[in-house]
DNA sequence: CCCGGTTTCTGACAGATGTCACGGCGAGGA
DNA sequence: TCCTCGCCGTGACATCTGTCAGAAACCGGG
């Protein structure tokens, strides 16, 4: 009994490579393959995969909205997130998306089609090294209103905009960019937001 | 007459899965496949490759580097840049290294292929969208100085760090900085400083 | 040689940023 | 009930950052 797949990244080149990588494998079948997250669910309808591998940078849907939306929609299939390295944060986020699996791109090169298999034996697959560093990042310490701000740092600038867009003093947003950076660690509110960006606290 | 392969990745998974595109090509053999731009010139020496493909991030040596010693000291070896798209900047560089393709890892799944023989046959292959997005980002406006003070701006953050280590008062490094952020039309110098980098201004 | 343009460098100044101390509010324990 | 604790929100203040006008050094052309 074959195993089907279906396969989603937006580097057309990798993802033509996995394909091929995984078409090797006797008992694998890549049966769908889709270059932008709006087009997984759509073709998990049509071809009926047993465990979809989802790239998590991805035009229009990224894939862990991909996986949320696959999940409730195609019940019958498996959510394997496949991505690089470094963004441990994403783990977490991933299994309350649906995700059974979490796949670094960094790993051995049998780890991908060992991962299909356990996962479609009913367990849950993670890597060791990036459990750790999940469970080492620990959860969120900052309060809800620190990480609204933080949010809006990312795509408003200054000061002055983020309060307009939260309607807060700009007293108020400096606070808590203060206070993101100290529970960061860091420097600057440029780096805070990276370094929670990083760790998945937003 | 087969092409001897080098390949380059830190991503281990996906280096093997292009090992395994490739090696279905009938003229096409993968004599080496390392995960470190210092192992690169080592491997060329040993399996005498007649074409290199490294991708820019990998640990130990970045692959513009490992480019320059390539060309150097293996003269035989062509050497073609994989990488990710959205640095368009490093085009310019990786050509300055003696590079004589590059492709991105967006391209269709062909391109590969395609780039390796071209280059076997002498020619320089460029992917044309890319190529185009370099000559529109043009030559760096900034001067010696400014590109000083950027890159050192990369790893200190504040101004008096920069001051400091490049033996400047810090009303002078204010002032380059300013003009990175007028020549690249941002507001801050760490969006600035993103947008040198991007387009290889550094 | 002089002159105009460019680069390098500097201090002054306004505006943005980060830190601090404070008050209000609700939850939970003594 | 009272107290404590944590979170939310605010203004004041020192510091950092970005912009400006301008001086000194350098270079190539006339």
């Amino acid at each position: 009994m074959t195993i089907r797949l279906l396969l989603a990244d937006d580097q057309e080149l990798i993802r033509h490579a996995l394909g091929v990588l995984l078409g090797l494998e006797p008992d694998f079948e890549v049966v769908a393959s889709v270059g932008r997250g709006d087009e997984v669910t759509a073709a998990a309808l049509e071809h009926r995969p047993d465990v979809a591998l989802l790239d998590i940078d991805m035009p229009g849907l990224d894939g862990l909205a991909a996986a949320a939306v696959l999940t409730a929609q195609v019940p019958g299939c498996r959510v394997v997130i496949l991505t690089t390295f470094g963004r441990t944060g994403y783990l977490r986020r991933a299994m309350e998306a649906g995700a059974v699996g979490f796949v670094v791109k960094d790993a051995p090169a049998d780890a991908l089609a060992d991962a299909v298999r356990r996962v479609m034996a009913g367990e849950r697959v993670v890597d060791p090294a990036l459990a750790a560093a999940t469970l080492a990042a620990g959860e969120s310490p900052l309060t809800a209103r620190e990480r609204d701000v933080l949010i809006a740092a990312r795509s408003s600038a200054t000061v002055a905009e983020i309060a307009a867009r939260l309607y807060l003093a700009e007293g108020t947003v400096r606070n808590y960019l203060s206070g993101a950076t100290t529970k960061t660690g860091t420097r600057n509110r440029t780096e805070a937001l990276r370094v929670a960006d990083e760790r998945g606290w937003l």
